[in-house]
DNA sequence: CACAAGAGAAACGCTTGCGTAACGATCGGC
DNA sequence: GCCGATCGTTACGCAAGCGTTTCTCTTGTG
């Protein structure tokens, strides 16, 4: 079920969305921490930090900040791996999910409103 | 002509746009800065330093160090305002223009493959 | 059981962004 | 002409992100 857009409508859709965004909530996340959340909720598990830093092709420590960062706002969770203790599985939380639920509402009613 | 979204369509589209985006081009913009930008080039000039912090609903140096990062990048440029020479008029630029064309189409192509 | 390889975190120095507050330049009404 | 108001910038101290490098813990393979 394709989406066709004109360029206007795709800057537009982007544009109130971000807007609506930035006025909403202050939690200023950058891009690569969007796409990162982005990821882990919306792509199967489990992710790994070296799985996401392969899937944005940037290094690790980014990944570690970003999942720190989004971790103390409590939009994801880490805990070992016990089946191979190097690795750090990371986990959805209730309030990740809520916060992407909200900001797919704004998308959606953006999108109506084009 | 309204654009009808699933919730799983909406934050896959914001997701793929996002990691190309990320993938392609190194310019971390966060999402403040982007909502700055996009207001710049898809709503009628003038723009001035107070009316985007209006917009925004952000303090004034938050634009006016956007707009110092923004300059620096080349997306956007400042001149004084001749008739009020308090005020900064915000201007487009063609490299700006380009990158936004760019970014448009990341978001037609995705919404196409939704 | 020794040891290289892998995963993630921590350390380091640096850059950039933040909010608040203060600042210089300019305007407009009296 | 003066003087309060307005506009954008700068200064300040602080928090967060970056890339590179180094470290710790774990694995599994000889």
């Amino acid at each position: 079920m394709p989406v066709e857009l004109t360029p206007s409508q795709a800057l537009g859709l982007w544009h109130t969305v971000s807007l609506e965004q930035v006025r909403i909530d202050s939690r200023d996340l950058t891009l690569r921490q969007m796409a990162i959340l982005l990821q882990i909720y919306l792509v199967p598990p489990p992710h790994t930090v070296r799985g996401l830093a392969a899937a944005l092709d940037v290094t690790k420590p980014v990944i570690t900040r970003a999942l720190d960062t989004m971790g103390a706002l409590g939009l994801v969770d880490r805990s070992r791996d016990e089946r191979d203790r190097r690795n750090v599985i990371i986990k959805r939380t209730l309030e990740g999910a809520l916060y992407l639920e909200k900001f797919g509402d704004l998308i959606i009613n953006q999108g109506r409103k084009l």
